[in-house]
RNA sequence: CGAAGGCGAAUGGUCCAGGCGAAGCCUGGGGAGGAAAGUCCGGACUCCACAGGGCAGGCCGCUCGCCGCAAGGCGAGAAAGAGCGAUCUUUGGAAAGUGCCACAGAGAAGAGACCGCCAGCGGCCCAAGCUCCGCCAGACUUCGUCUGGACUGUUCGCCUUGGCCAGCCGUAGGCUGGCCAAGAUGAGCAGUCAAACGGAGCUUGGGCCCGGCAAGGGUGAAACGGUGGGGUAAGAGCCCACCGCCCCGCUCGUGAGAGUCGGGGGCACGGCAAACCCCGGCCGGAGCAAGACCAAGUAGGGGCACACGGGGGCCGUAAGGCCCCCUAAGGGUGGCCCGCCCGAUGUGCCCGGGUAGGUCGCAUCAGAGAGAUGGCCCUCACCGGGGCUUCCCCGGCACAGAAUCCGGCUUAUGCUCCUCUUCUUUUU
RNA sequence: GCUCCCAUCGUCUAGUGGCCCAGGACGCUGGUCUCUCAAGCCGGAAACAGGGGUUCGAAUCCCCUUGGGAGCG
């Protein structure tokens, strides 16, 4: 199986950004809000990132979202059939890169017995 | 992540042939920095109907040489300042003009006289002494001579000091008014004693006014040369010597500048230009979300208004600067003027409609287009600590990440290596 | 990415080289008033984002840093 982060797994264009945060549910913790949408046809999931410069300056903000692409790249049972816009709080600039990556397994366990 | 290559063939355009060729899969050279950062200066590039001259504005500023369009850099020097020193910091013009220099202080820019010092001349007042005249009293040696002409009390006015009270402003404290006490002084009245004062001149001392001085005190960030001598009523570059300063010349240096040089000048010329400004050099404006092309879509939209374009005073050809009135006077030249250009066209306002895609710009082998360059493990090197020390264990390794590119500046930074020098300590 | 703007008590602000160890309002706080609270009255604490430079003197002028905010086809 290929851990690839093709570009078919990203959510690239304005108007598929503006569908999610207008028809997606919400899922909100201490460290990330997540905007998504349960796709019926069944294909792989698909990832956006939204960082604010808050977080930090451009080398923090590129950390937390290799870590985070790498989360969603190595857990596609966690992910499939799902277009998620994630957005870390400013709290995430905190976390190691281990906590980083549990947190956002953990959110999305929550977010999937969510539905 | 990915240039390139291979497999792959949907779909599109064409009458056909030929050719082009997306997704997906495989291979895959290569893949963050010295600052990629801040965006502080520049340049390339693109557009702005754009040939030129200017105004305004911006950046730069010791000298010479080199590199550079420029910004800036490098080297060698100059002056001033800091430091024991190695070394470091600063840099056009204040004698073109305008402006500012609070508070304090006498005076803050061709300044000033508060305290202070002062001879002579001058004016006024007071005190003391002497001389003279008149007046009064007494004594006596009687045409006159000698001696003396003061003190105390009280009333009123004014001044000073102290105390108390009231009002006002206030941190202290100050101002105004009233009362009391003391002192000084002027006028009136009274008393004592034998008697109860007037004038003129001179000298000395004191006070005030007019006047001379700028040495000293004091204020300030800054006070219009310093030391010594002469000089004077007291003083002063008023004069002299030395030092300092300014100007001119000469010499040296390409120059900034320098000189134990020569001459002149008694000396004036304070600070601020990161205040306006002046001088010199450079710069047209905006910025890759610039801009170009393709596709799609719309409409070659409708209505109203406007049509050479203000006036006056001073400097200037004009922009510009200062002041005033009237008001919104085609547009472009991407701050403005001249000039130039457009004009069945342009602008302003109102109403209505459409796009939010792609490609290029976009990289000399980093290069995307929601934005790659990552995580973990092993090995080695380095640094710190510890231990059972040819070894082992633990921890650490910064600042921070391209988005058109390039040249600088500034700021943030761990480790290693190299070169030169100073100071301190120790040893010799 | 590019181009700009701003920063003064807890909050909103005044200040445009010296009169500012920074003024005002609301808020906070101590006292007074009241049976109590509020209002009123009297008083107090509280700020120039940080660093360097120019100047005799900087909230103000210049430079750097930090933190906020705006615009763009």
């Amino acid at each position: 199986m290929s851990f690839k982060f093709s570009r078919a797994q990203r959510i690239r264009s304005r108007s598929d950004f503006a569908y999610i945060y207008e028809h997606g549910q919400l899922y909100k913790d201490e460290f990330f809000r997540v905007f998504y949408v349960r796709k019926h046809p069944p294909e792989p999931g698909r990832l956006g990132l939204s960082i604010s410069k808050k977080l930090g300056k451009a080398h923090v903000r590129n950390r937390i979202k290799r870590i985070i692409r790498e989360t969603f790249r190595l857990h596609p049972e966690l992910t499939g059939r799902l277009d998620l816009i994630v957005q870390p709080r400013s709290t995430a600039a905190t976390l190691s890169n281990e906590q980083l990556r549990q947190r956002f397994v953990e959110a999305l366990i929550a977010l999937r017995e969510n539905r």
